[in-house]
DNA sequence: CTAATTTATGGTAACGTTCCCACGGAGCGT
DNA sequence: ACGCTCCGTGGGAACGTTACCATAAATTAG
């Protein structure tokens, strides 16, 4: 004798107080047309009246599809990833799905194992930022991906967002160039990454370009973390003889570490050093000086890969590669050399 | 005629393949004991060989457990929450489990909604920092809940992980006094905020012991900003008078909001304005001087609320409440008026 | 040597939903 | 008035797994 009901009720339950079948109660409750407009409100009140809440696990198995997505990127207490997350979390919310995070710590284990994850939840797609170039396995993945970061460029049959950072570098060393400094010193990433070709790459045409040897810039390897920036930064000093010196580095942290070396040194900046980040992490208004940055559009970034992969899921688009322009922000760590008399706006209003 | 199976493979594949039923494929795949010891090797030899891959869904819809836990925070982009994340992701991803993450935005609505999200998605339990006290559901949740945060003081039935205000309001205040600072202006939270009220109950009753009226202080409210520290800085510098300006603020945003205030008032910190922040992110670091601050364990708030959390949903411990001590992190942003010469180190080595 | 017990396995029913097909009745053209 | 389509509804099967019970074989006790 089962009297009691203790569980969740479920569409049956529903069925039976409105006086139908559960075919009907389905019908009801998803937004389909074959239905009488009486009856769905009917089943809508006996839905309400005992509290009737859809079984998404249900629903996921038999529709295959689980409203959940998943992102992977490294570091989710890393501001600039922070976000992204952001981003891509607030579209998804938006669209009423549900987003798994996880942070891959720049391990190529951990990553693997939280992509199995994912395929494991079942989740409709992923937008991943791939550690290493040993990921393989991102286009049988078995679901729609969309790509964030530099490895879009190893995976061109992939959808990707990112931001522009030829467009970005360029405007960076330009900047620096109207200012006087022809020569920046390089704070660049770790040696196997593909950001770090992309940048250097980047740097390597521009002087190119103006008939000036790469050769002659010093460049400095760092992990793109503070302390590793920090650590580059005291080297650069040392290198540098007694010209004045201009840094132009990969990533914010690292810019900021180096301030710290600078700072630690009884160097002034942006009297003595002038530096220049990337990243456009809000830490950087913090330092003294401001930290003037290229700034990537990273709640952007996270947004558009996940309006992308929303678009793939749902079968309307099948392939597109998003990149978004870098901007500057000037918060006054570089020292104009070129003009000694301060100048404060030169040409036509 | 449906000859090829292009979807993945099911246990029944592998039990036709393994040449045994489909229930005691099940068995080898869960660590079951009524088992032979060779007959496992063979399925899972066979499940292999197809690259089978359980599926979740069906899994937890059958058992009722869904491996996925929630995480509902004001605001993922936050440095503080961030870290919180991590420790709570780290946690759960050593435990084989996978986490839904949120952002309130410290919205009611947002998360109510991110709160029937997650009860939709059938998590098996879910870390909540409350926006509100409005929150009234949370007792009949219907799952596991761990708080964190300040509310934690308004449903004491549910488990919970926090940092010691108390301590470390007072560690802040009697660091302040031995430096001189015997009346500190404060920089407090919204007013209607829990947390506001823990913060000045605590400040209110430090003061009574020591027989200052508490109304003597400067107070000024803000909104957890760098913007509303900002403001609430220019307000007290205009309040002020001349006298020695020192600031405890409720957290670290609002206390860089408030060196910038100092900074662009063409005022010197430490010089003219002491400030000792509360949160302890790393952004402090950058600042010019280093933010003083009460360093709240952030990622191991983040950590032991999932451990909790998992506790409670394998329904090992039904009840706790953490605690978590506060450090002090002196990166020079406070002035010792106390003795005018600078005294390096005075006690016993 | 038989009965009781254990061990390993197979079969089937759930879990709660959606998809597909069948069916009665209303509306419509000829 | 008859067959045709269309609308609304009901009845199952299916999704892939686990829980439960039955059963054959193997082991043990008396």
């Amino acid at each position: 004798m089962k009297s009691v009901k203790p569980n969740r009720p479920t569409i049956i339950d529903v069925a039976r107080i409105a006086g139908v079948s559960k075919s009907t109660v389905a019908r009801a409750l998803s937004d389909a047309s074959n239905i009488n407009a009486e009856t769905r409100k009917k089943v809508m009140k006996a839905a309400q009246s005992v509290g009737y809440e859809r079984n998404h696990l249900a629903q996921s198995l038999r529709s295959g599809r689980t409203g959940m997505l998943g992102l992977v990127i490294p570091d989710i207490a890393n501001p600039f990833w922070a976000e992204v997350a952001r981003g891509a979390q607030d579209k998804a919310a938006e669209k009423g799905a549900s987003l798994l995070v996880f942070s891959s710590d720049w391990d190529p284990v951990r990553e693997a194992n939280h992509l199995r994850a994912l395929r494991h939840a079942r989740v409709d797609g992923a937008i991943v930022n791939p550690v290493e170039d040993s990921i393989d396995d991102l286009g049988r993945f078995g679901m729609p991906v969309v790509l964030i970061g530099s490895s879009a460029e190893r995976f061109p049959e992939l959808s990707s967002v990112g931001s522009d950072i030829v467009q970005g570098v360029r405007l960076g060393l330009n900047y620096l160039e109207n200012m006087g400094h022809t020569r920046p010193a390089i704070l660049a990433g770790p040696l196997g990454r593909l950001a770090r070709v992309r940048f250097m790459r980047v740097v390597h045409d521009y002087f190119i370009e103006r008939n000036i040897d790469p050769a002659e810039l010093l460049v400095e390897d760092g992990e793109y973390t503070v302390e590793s920036g920090t650590q580059a930064m005291k080297n650069l000093l040392k290198r540098s003889g007694d010209r004045p010196i201009c840094v132009f580095a990969a990533n914010d942290l690292m810019a900021l570490g180096a301030l710290l070396a600078v700072r630690e040194a009884g160097l002034k900046c942006p009297g003595d050093v002038s530096i220049l980040g990337f990243d456009g992490i809000p830490a950087g208004v913090f330092a003294d000086p401001g930290l003037t940055t290229i700034s990537k559009p990273a709640r952007k970034i996270g947004d558009r890969a996940m309006e992308l992969l929303l678009d793939q899921v749902s079968g309307r688009v099948t392939h597109e590669r998003i990149v978004l322009p870098c901007q500057l922000t000037d918060r006054g760590s570089l020292l104009d050399v070129k003009d000694t008399a301060p100048k404060q706006m030169s040409s036509t209003g």
